[in-house]
DNA sequence: AGGGCCGGATTC
DNA sequence: GAATCCGGCCCT
């Protein structure tokens, strides 16, 4: 039986650019949710020694980064006193970084720069120091609601009475992301990668496996898994792999589908398609301050990476194409 | 209408 | 040539 309260809870994605470096000139712009004191930033220590001070530099320069390897590996000890985790261990792999060489690529794509949760009594956003945190709130997002107090795990001296790390601003896009995603199994990377402006979809959700190879869908994973046996790991199942992406918060970054015509009424045909819809770089309105609570969701913040010309190019496709979806793994050998 | 899935264009 | 990214078919 699930708990009476309810999880007003939800967790935060800040993405950003690969190749570029986020630099603000401030970052606590400290919404009045309910917290309409103490919303300016105290003073900042002078030497980052403890993680709750990291996570203040980070946050003074807008480079709090949970998830990016070459931050990690620069970071090292300081990122792991940050992540006191006490779960999956062995969960800590070595894996080919996801970023993207940026010495003059043209293509700019923004990427996760930082995870947040909300807090359900003070739904201040909370930084995350890790992926793995981030996956482990976000498993459980629903029947354990992220708290302050949870927080301390961390960062010992953070309590609800403490101004939020992270607010909505115009400078980033904010993306909800599904709850109750399972964690992926250990020695897999579940990989987020954000699309341009204007695709039809929004992100991809990529596993690696331990072996590097890269899956993208369910098919892929089940068929790889059969492949190879030898990650049949005992435990390991279907279940832990989720390829749902989050959802960005300004709708106009998706490109929109056309809307099916509906003739069933002659009114419906005078109706023209208005060039609004079209517009570009819209959402980049500083509209966008305005947070909606109510469901757990998770959420990502993105910057916006460039309008990337769209590639347009028709396409054929082989109408034999056949998928059996009831394949189920088993742990059967040959 | 939304999302899974994958071919192929694009970039490295 | 390999990796990545995007479009869009097609299924639910």
């Amino acid at each position: 039986m699930e708990s009476t309260t309810p999880s007003p809870c939800k967790i935060t994605l800040k993405l950003r650019r690969d190749d570029e470096q986020e630099q603000e000139p401030k970052t606590n712009d400290d919404k009045p949710a309910q917290s309409p004191s103490s919303s300016s930033v105290s003073s900042p220590p002078s030497s980052p020694s403890s993680s709750d001070e990291i996570l203040q530099s980070h946050l003074q320069s807008q480079e709090l980064v949970l998830y990016d390897p070459a931050v990690a590996a620069n970071a090292g000890g300081d990122a792991n006193r940050a992540a006191t985790v006490n779960r999956i261990p062995n969960l800590n792999k070595s894996i080919s970084p996801v970023s993207v060489s940026n010495s003059q690529g043209p293509r700019v794509l923004p990427s996760v720069g930082a995870f947040t949760v909300q807090c359900a009594n003070c739904f201040k956003w909370r930084l995350i120091p890790t992926k793995e945190q981030y996956e482990q709130i976000r498993e459980h997002i629903l029947e354990r609601p992220f708290y302050c107090e949870t927080a301390k795990e961390w960062r010992p001296s953070i309590s609800c009475d403490d101004p939020a790390d992270i607010t909505q601003d115009g400078s980033r896009l904010w993306a909800i992301d599904r709850p109750n995603i399972a964690q992926p199994p250990p020695g897999w990377q579940r990989l987020l990668r954000i699309r341009g402006e204007g695709s039809t979809k929004f992100a991809d959700v990529y596993y690696q496996a331990p072996s590097g190879k890269r899956l993208r869908s369910m098919v892929e994973v089940q068929k790889y898994l059969i492949e190879h046996p030898e990650y049949m790991v005992d435990g390991l199942s279907m279940a832990q792999f989720s390829f749902q992406i989050p959802r960005p918060l300004q709708e106009n970054y998706v490109r929109k589908r056309p809307a099916a015509p509906r003739l069933t009424a002659a009114a419906h045909a005078s109706r023209t398609l208005e060039p609004t819809e079209a517009n570009p770089i819209a959402w980049a309105g500083p509209d966008d301050t305005e947070l909606q609570l109510g469901s757990p969701y998770l959420e990502a913040h993105v910057f916006d990476p460039v309008g990337r010309p769209t590639k347009k190019r028709a396409k054929t496709r082989t109408p034999s194409r056949v998928y059996n979806s009831n394949l189920n793994i088993s742990t059967e050998s040959s």
